[in-house]
DNA sequence: CGTTACACCTGAGGGC
DNA sequence: TGCCCTCAGGTGTAAC
């Protein structure tokens, strides 16, 4: 679910909320491979210790701790990340989802999905991390040291030029989308807004990569870009799990083009968009717009 | 090396 | 109501 929007909204509303406060407690499930770095170690690494800084690179959250130690956050595919006083329908399954009223909605309450918690000295909400699919990570790197995720990551979606994307595209026969997906090209980029950047730019997912030109691969990065920081300015994408921090919904989800309008008409020319499957994810373009 | 298939999970929604 | 299928903002790995 979340790409670069949601995980840098998620930044800007987790820090000031997050950032100074000592960690008292932390609270997990049982070890799975949600946990790249075990409950057993991330609650002694972690208690005790202040985030002194929250950062992102592609969609993976970086918070920086005094200790030097540096922790790892990757939301995967239905990652929440929020305070304890957030309140929404998003946070709970669908049967408490229909059986309470809201006002019966108060206070959240930890589930099986609800693998990190984190608890401060100051008494005030606890930070957590829940996520049903478990497609999420945290990881805890030591001092001075990385991570082989983090150092093949491309650069950062916002950051990227034309001639980045270009350099990717020589001699390769893979849809241009299969690219932009592509962690190591360029990150932060996924489904709905690589869909959404190539609708933009008027360049058809399914285009072999070594067949854009360099003109192209400029507008492809700059619609992409605008998508993006549009998708930060409206909070993100909120479809099925996405929250913000206090709970709130992000409102791109209603200026989508194609993403998830199969059969309806293109907002454009009327055209019927199109899904196809590209390397096994689920693209939509308009076959008129975009060539 | 590039490309593709699949695996990792849980839940929602549709057809019968 | 149940069952069985497909689908979902991601990514690591194995196999050609």
């Amino acid at each position: 679910m979340p790409e670069l929007p949601e995980v840098e909204v998620t930044r800007r509303e987790l820090a000031p909320r997050l950032l100074g406060r000592r960690i008292s407690a932390v609270h997990t499930t049982a070890p799975s491979y949600f946990f790249l770095t075990s409950p057993a170690r991330l609650k002694s690494r972690l208690k005790g210790r202040t985030v002194t800084d929250l950062g992102r690179r592609g969609k993976y959250l970086l918070a920086r701790l005094d200790s030097g130690d540096m922790l790892l956050l990757h939301l995967g595919m239905t990652g929440q990340l929020f305070t304890a006083q957030a309140r929404s329908p998003r946070l709970l399954s669908a049967t408490a989802r229909t059986s309470l009223t809201p006002r019966e909605l108060a206070g959240f309450k930890p589930d099986r999905h609800t693998h990190l918690r984190l608890c401060f000295t100051d008494g005030g909400d606890d930070v957590i991390f829940r996520d049903v699919r478990k497609f999420g990570k945290v990881l805890l790197l030591p001092a001075g040291r990385s991570d082989a995720r983090l150092d093949k990551l491309g650069v950062d979606a916002l950051q990227a030029r034309g001639a980045d994307l270009l350099k990717a595209t020589r001699k390769r026969r893979t849809p241009i989308k299969t690219l932009l997906l592509d962690q190591s090209v360029i990150a932060g980029i996924g489904n709905i807004y690589a869909d959404e950047g190539l609708f933009l730019a008027r360049v058809r997912p399914t285009r072999r990569a070594d067949r854009v030109s360099p003109a192209e691969c400029d507008r492809i990065v700059e619609s992409c870009q605008a998508v993006l920081r549009r998708g930060i300015e409206t909070g993100g994408s909120s479809i099925s799990d996405y929250v913000r921090p206090e709970g709130g919904d992000g409102g791109y989800q209603d200026e989508r083009k194609v993403y998830a309008r199969e059969g309806l008409p293109c907002l454009n020319c009327g055209e019927t968009i199109v899904r196809r499957v590209l390397g096994q994810r689920s693209a939509h373009y308009c076959p008129r717009c975009q060539r």
